[in-house]
DNA sequence: CATAAATATACGGATAATCATATATCAATA
DNA sequence: TATTGATATATGATTATCCGTATATTTATG
């Protein structure tokens, strides 16, 4: 089970934080979603979206082609509301705003329907 | 002004996460107190501190030959209730529990009238 | 089965964090 | 002013973190 420390340590880097509060926003992601929302490399973001997983703080699903993250429901009783106030500072930075933006504005986005 | 990337850092150290929970606990302890409650070598203690102070997250206040440190009370508006409930999930650990009591258990300690 | 798209991992290298130890600063007091 | 207690800082070494690049893996599809 994730540790207090351990958990602000997930929480303590930008791309991991930005990545957090878009899944926090959206429920799940793709890893392509990401890297298009946050504009990083695809290493970059699977490194990162990997940590976190064996954190227990992301939980990950594969769909056919693509794999999607989500918050782990099955965090301890503490983190949940300490992960809601995460996404509500960060909802306030530019940067989060410019993400959550560049996703809604990206095409050919996968579970949208538009494949298969 | 302090970014939530840079308040989960300060959170992303043991060291600095029981001294954070034990001052949102305590109000204003002193160095000397800190580092008796953590066990922890006085340099060590005192250079968190400051790194507490510089990010923005301490306050600190000279009283005689003692520095007495508290949580910032000038923080942002998202950054208070973040910290409350970082307080409720350290709680829950057995260090914070036993650091809390070395505390109280701490003798001759300042400003608690034994002094001057 | 060959190819392409999506994702994951391995490998070095660079940067940052942390620490123990020694020493400096500051305030109180003899 | 010399000393003591409390706190801060400097130094060098160790370790952890993060990154770009290259490559491997997995799945769908022609």
């Amino acid at each position: 089970m994730i540790s207090p420390v351990q958990f602000f340590k997930c929480l303590s880097d930008d791309t991991r934080l930005r990545c957090i509060a878009l899944l926090q926003k959206e429920g799940k992601l793709c890893v392509c979603e990401l890297t298009t929302a946050l504009e990083l490399s695809q290493p970059k973001i699977s490194r990162h979206l990997a940590s976190l997983r064996q954190c227990g703080l992301l939980q990950a699903s594969r769909e056919g082609q693509w794999v999607f993250y989500q918050i782990n429901p099955k965090l301890p009783d503490w983190a949940s509301p300490l992960l809601s106030n995460a996404l509500l500072s960060v909802e306030l930075t530019d940067s989060f705003k410019v993400d959550l933006h560049r996703l809604k504005q990206m095409e050919n986005r996968p579970g949208t329907g538009l494949c298969c």
